[in-house]
DNA sequence: CATATTTCAGCGTTACTGAAATGT
DNA sequence: CACATTTCAGTAGCGCTGAAATAT
């Protein structure tokens, strides 16, 4: 055993979102660290999947990683063959991503290790208590930033 | 606007959590550092008001922090007149951790600028909502690292 | 001897900032 | 001109590791 946190602690919903975030985080890292992969690496390719032929920055405001972020990504996704990057013929600023085939077969294998992580970040939920956190934690974080 | 991330990120519990926390996070970090302070000070202090007289690892295993990063904090907490800290009488290998008034002061503002975060994080829940959340998040932060 | 506590030096990841080069 | 995109260099916090000194 550990010891239990204060109380002032214990009843903050951010104190609470940080330890359920941080573990699910650590069940997640644990299974993409076993096929080399990264959550970034996921939310780009899953990103890509369903929004083709996106910007570098369209990319990183889609998932919340920062430009700077995106190009070292990027950049090593190209050279492992994932995705490619080609100058936007319209807009010449920016360059064009799209995902290869080998970065779909890439996306189901991270996509497997997922799933497995989110049923043991779950286990001993029941069909309904997954859709209220979900409902609730969609909620939260969609608040607006006003 | 940003732009929704792909389905196969919005629909994970792992990044739901990850976004609520990150959110919750940015809320509490602009309000402390307005006061010069961080959340692992207020995890600090809040946990020796309640559980007097604790070891540097004691208070460390309390609330998740690295016994290297309990040492800095304790003594810059040490030099800014928060809490006391004396080579314990009866295992001489600890240090015993006490709060000063000035601590328990300091814990007061701080306590009331995280309260204002945690009002706007929950802006527009109601109290079912809140015990809802807060019953899930602490379920889920808990279960066994069998 | 094995174990626990404290301290220090350092590492890896993430999130970010500032500035430059390029183009709209 | 103001603004957007990409890139690079660098910063700061966080969570950690390894090792040493000290004590149980």
């Amino acid at each position: 055993m550990d010891g239990t946190p204060p109380r002032r602690l214990a009843v903050l919903t951010s104190w609470q979102l940080a330890q359920g975030a941080a573990r699910a985080r650590r069940l997640v890292s644990a299974r993409l660290d076993a096929l080399g992969g990264s959550r970034a690496e996921f939310a780009m390719l899953a990103t890509l999947e369903e929004f083709g032929g996106l910007s570098q920055a369209d990319l990183g405001r889609r998932i919340g990683l920062d430009r700077s972020d995106v190009t070292a990504l990027v950049t090593a996704s190209e050279e492992a063959g994932l995705i490619r990057r080609e100058r936007d013929g319209v807009d010449r600023r920016r360059m064009t991503l799209t995902m290869t085939r080998a970065g779909a077969r890439r996306l189901g294998r991270l996509q497997q290790a997922i799933d497995e992580a989110q049923a043991e970040i779950l286990d001993g939920f029941t069909a309904a208590d997954r859709r209220q956190l979900a409902t609730l934690l969609t909620r939260l974080a969609a608040a607006e930033t006003h």
